[in-house]
DNA sequence: CATTCTCTCCTAAGACTTTAGTTTTCATTC
DNA sequence: GAATGAAAACTAAAGTCTTAGGAGAGAATG
């Protein structure tokens, strides 16, 4: 269930998700770094191996699709990072993260309208439950 | 700079962050997992190699103590996972956030307050620019 | 038919993890 | 002080995972 990928294997799913289903020279292609072709072709078998791509053999070069959505992938990643780093504090990890430079006023006022939204509807289900 | 751990060494370290400087056997009590005291030892010197823990010669029993704050290893795994798996957006990260069963109202009230102070912060400085 | 592109199969180096076997260190007992 | 035994440290190696890419077969194209 708990999706999990290498530095690679990261690498490769990148470019599925930018482009969507893409053949080996495509995703070659998107690459940053410049891979052989097999090399590539070798990550995108073990890939399928553990199920996290599909691969279309319609056409003489195949089509590689993600199987998993980037969100999951963020989701697991996040959850082990919360949880092993932050001990499990959801604050701690908060503080970090707007501690970053990249972080600017407008995505803080962004970001605190997303934590209003999120507790309107907690409250919802409070009410729920009585 | 970019601190990074493997799965088992960060096993180690969180031991360490917990106990504070700890010797082979009392870092081996401390795993959830049961690992031979040889295991623990050279899981230890390796860290020690990389130079995430210092050692303690002094007594019988060495006694080894991070060199890094679990801070600063967090403040790494962050930033990774944020640029890769969230295309760089703390906002599609808060998302992900919010959206774990364990964080409850009271935590997204306090996260609201860090976003504030943060914000007021940086208008701060705005103001210092002018 | 030679070239090019793709695939399958295979090798291999390096990192990570684990443990067995051996040596060292030191306190205790004779 | 020598012998004993327990605990700690070091060495060496095996198994697995990750990453990279070569060799060769088969189809498509000029």
């Amino acid at each position: 269930m708990d999706v999990r990928f290498t530095d690679r294997e990261l690498d490769i799913m990148q470019v599925l998700w930018e482009r969507g289903p893409s053949t080996v020279a495509q995703v070659r292609e998107g690459l940053d770094d410049a891979l052989a072709y097999n090399t590539v072709l070798t990550m995108l078998r073990i890939l399928e191996e553990k199920g996290h791509v599909t691969r279309d053999t319609e056409d003489r070069a195949h089509t590689y699709a993600p199987t998993v959505a980037r969100e999951q992938a963020g989701e697991g990643a996040l959850r082990r990072v919360a949880s092993t780093l932050f001990r499990g504090s959801a604050e701690a990890l908060l503080v970090k993260l707007v501690d970053q430079e990249e972080v600017g006023p407008g995505d803080l006022r962004r970001m605190r309208e997303i934590l209003d939204r999120r507790l309107e509807a907690l409250e919802g289900e409070e009410e729920d439950d009585r």
